[in-house]
DNA sequence: GCCGTTTTCGGCCCGACTGTTTTCAGTCG
């Protein structure tokens, strides 16, 4: 039976190949249906189940076409359609159009004039110099393409880790309740909650691993089986993620977990600190030598990481602070701050809404924030420049404005909706909405979203303005990378950081998951530059405010302490913190 | 092909940028 993702990337791929053709609106009437599907946590086949074609017209962007086309994908796992569009241009979409720049018009042409079907050709056509003399395309066309396959090609196989958390959870979830598994932990860079991961740790701790180990080459998910042993498998998913699972004896719980969990070099940092002790440490646990004995030891810790850590002379080191960056020497002294909890936020400062981009209404968003515990928001649809969102101009803010003077009081004070924007900030570091209207919001933010290629002085100097507005509270993803698709603008964050603390201008953590920006390391110069830190999930959809966790996780990576947050505040200390 | 506190038919997010062109197609957000 085909998953939500599976359907939707169909749809996705019609969307594209109507493109190509040029045919009028079908094109987005798909694209809408492919977004509507995966917006939704239940899977098709069971709302199909439930109530049948009635049911999925029901989901947005759905109709009757659709609807029927999503039964026959559930019902044979193929769509007629589809396969007849693929017929005409059998190439890879999903890579192809991963490439900056290029889009189903382009692939269109390169399939016809020059049957280049994937990456691979595209990149061979280059070489041979084929693309520049294609209408439409040149020099300059070709070096933009092959620098986007080389982006293409350093990201590897890795994947987003918030979009493949959900995956993950289920998997775990499930192993869990499997009778005999005693301990479980998820290891590896997911446990680090770095941005991206290669593949998927798990360890167990069973006594009787056979069944748990047929278990877990069975799932749903796999699509092949690596391998199959007692105490080790390993599979690729479906999604193309390797995952591994590992059964380890209890005592040594701890120290495999420490071992798998990494990062290598702070477990390098570890075990030579193990061996100044006259100590070992292995993923089997923390050993002395026995005297007299030749080459005999004995386990002094490991069925729990924070008994390594003591017995080793330090603090318990949280796992997303694991990258031998000065951790360690902290732990010495005892000196480690204190992190910002993931139930530390009080409120959310980017939320899009149905006023421009975003699937639900401010209150549809309110009561979703309300009830994932948080106590504010702040609605920051985008302003006129970004005019496919239907940017909001001075008079529909204005509007805005008194819709949410409404809504507050309909809360009655069990919640509240803070009047911001996603202000956009133009090629010259102006802005495109009025200071008079700017200064009327509870908090305002701003942010690049067009100009990318500007020269790197340039670039800082537009971001630099921004900030030198008094209206201009927040920096929304000061950085602009879209990660495995799109690197960063050329920028001087150093400088950005500067004239942030000068200006007093908070720096967001975009919290979306192929966004995570200001990424760790920046966010960490900025904390340590004293500049104060925004949190948001840049939700687009109730869904989205789940994503959170993943800024609070990049944050933690920055070493942030609740104080260095402001939306860990209650809102009305929340906005002392502002500049305005 | 979808959708309706402007409509069950007639609309659909649209302006800027890039690189190709000599006035514009394709892509992006």
């Amino acid at each position: 039976m085909l998953e939500n993702f599976e359907i939707a990337k169909i749809l996705r791929e019609i969307s594209e190949y109507l493109e190509m053709q040029s045919v009028p609106f079908k094109p987005q009437a798909y694209s809408r249906a492919a977004s509507g599907i995966e917006e939704i946590d239940t899977p098709l086949a069971d709302i199909y189940k439930s109530g049948g074609l009635k049911a999925l017209e029901n989901i947005p962007g759905i109709g009757v076409s659709i609807a029927e086309k999503i039964e026959e994908l559930l019902k044979t796992g193929h769509s007629q359609y589809y396969e007849e569009l693929k017929k005409q241009t059998p190439v890879d979409l999903s890579s192809l159009t991963s490439v900056e720049g290029i889009g189903p018009k382009s692939i269109k042409k390169l399939y016809e004039k020059l049957n280049i079907r994937n990456l691979a050709d595209l990149e061979e056509a280059i070489r041979e110099g084929k693309i520049r003399k294609l209408s439409g395309f040149g020099v300059k066309s070709e070096e933009n393409i092959l620098k986007s396959i080389e982006f293409l090609k350093q990201g590897g196989q890795r994947f987003v880790l918030g979009f493949v958390y959900p995956q993950i959870e289920v998997i775990v979830g499930r192993l869990k309740k499997i009778k005999g598994v005693e301990k479980i932990s998820v290891a590896g860079s997911s446990r680090r909650m770095k941005e991206t991961i290669g593949d998927l740790d798990i360890l167990i701790v069973s006594e009787n691993s056979g069944p748990v180990m047929d278990f877990f080459v069975t799932m749903p998910e796999v699509r092949q089986v690596l391998a199959h042993g007692e105490t080790k498998s390993m599979v690729r998913l479906k999604n193309g993620m390797d995952a591994d699972l590992r059964v380890v004896p209890k005592k040594s719980f701890g120290a495999a977990l420490n071992y798998f969990t990494g990062s290598k070099e702070h477990n390098v940092a570890l075990r030579e600190i193990a061996i100044k002790k006259g100590h070992k440490l292995n993923e089997y646990g923390l050993f002395k030598k026995i005297p007299n004995a030749n080459e005999n030891w004995t386990q002094m810790a490991g069925e729990t990481e924070e008994e390594i850590y003591q017995a080793l002379g330090m603090d318990y080191i949280e796992p997303e602070m694991r990258e031998n960056l000065g951790e360690i020497e902290l732990a010495k002294k005892h000196q480690l701050p204190k992190l910002i909890g993931y139930g530390d936020l009080k409120g959310d400062l980017q939320i899009q809404t149905n006023w421009t981009d975003g699937a639900h209404s401010i209150e549809e968003m309110a009561l979703a924030a309300q009830k994932i515990g948080l106590e504010y928001i702040a609605i920051t649809d985008h302003t006129k420049s970004l005019a496919m969102t239907g940017g909001a101009d001075e008079k529909k803010l204005l509007r805005q404005m008194a819709e949410i003077d409404k809504l507050n009081k309909k809360f009655d004070g069990q919640f509240k909706i803070l009047k911001s924007a996603e202000v956009n900030i133009l090629k010259d570091g102006s802005l495109d909405i009025n200071d008079k209207v700017l200064a009327k919001l509870d908090i305002a933010a701003a942010a690049v979203h067009s100009n990318f290629n500007m020269p790197r002085e340039k670039m800082t100097k537009r971001i630099c303005r921004a900030m030198e507005n008094p209206n201009i509270d927040l920096i929304f993803h000061p950085t602009g990378r879209v990660l495995l698709k799109r690197p960063a603008y050329e920028l001087d964050i150093d400088e950005v950081i500067r004239v942030a603390k000068k200006t007093g201008t908070c720096l967001e953590i975009d919290a979306f998951p192929d966004r995570l920006d200001l990424k760790d390391i920046y966010a960490k110069k900025a904390i340590g530059a004293g500049v104060k830190l925004a949190i948001d999930s840049d939700a687009h959809s109730v869904n989205h405010l789940q994503y959170l966790r993943f800024g609070i996780a990049q944050a933690r990576r920055a070493w942030a302490a609740k104080k260095d947050i402001i939306n860990s505040y209650s809102w009305p200390e929340m906005l002392k913190l502002l500049k305005r």
